[in-house]
DNA sequence: ACAACATATACCGATATCGGAATGTGTCAA
DNA sequence: TTGACACATTCCGATATCGGTATATGTTGT
């Protein structure tokens, strides 16, 4: 849904027929991820169009980040062993 | 508990304490956890010692850094905004 | 083999979540 | 004002999750 929401607003009935739910469980979700801030709400005419509020996923997006350390870490390991025992590349340990 | 877990593994007694739930629960938690790849455990001794596994955070991360164009994109809306219009600066729209 | 320790599993009640049918609310068009 | 449209809310049963107690499993030291 947030995925949908992100690339541009979009009206309650088209998420319905996306996602292939009942419309009041679709206007349920969207109503606790306006609750959460997730989602950003607009009238237009009879529709209301709903789109993700990106920047309530940054601070998600920085919890992961505090992990990447340990990503480039393994990275630089694996470089490291590579480099300096460059005869075993081809065999295993 | 990725956070505690996160810092260096430790044994579920550990998360126990620190979490204030009964060692059931806990459990239960790793079990999932471990299920869903988030958590890798080893046995020690009488104990089995856990840490998170950051490579599962990764897809999460990159998911989440999908929605960072958006956070940039307002940088720089306000920021052009603000050198288009310095006399505004102080004002209100 | 046995007792003590550390953890896992089974089981249970309380609560939360999910999804749908029925119904309420607000908006446009005539 | 009325009917139709788009959505929200209420109500309900089914299922999932949570946290605990009791118990089982595996490990170490004797």
């Amino acid at each position: 849904m947030l995925d949908l929401l992100a690339v541009d607003e979009r009206p309650v009935g088209d998420l319905v027929q996306a996602l292939g739910l009942s419309q009041p469980s679709v206007s349920k979700h969207l109503r606790v991820l306006r609750q959460v801030g997730l989602v950003r709400a607009r009238r237009q005419g009879r529709r209301i169009l709903y789109r993700t509020n990106a920047g309530a996923i940054k601070p998600l997006y920085e919890w992961a980040g505090t992990f990447e350390r340990f990503w480039s870490q393994q990275l630089s390991r694996i470089k490291q062993r590579a480099e300096s025992n460059p005869r075993e590349s081809r065999g295993n340990p």
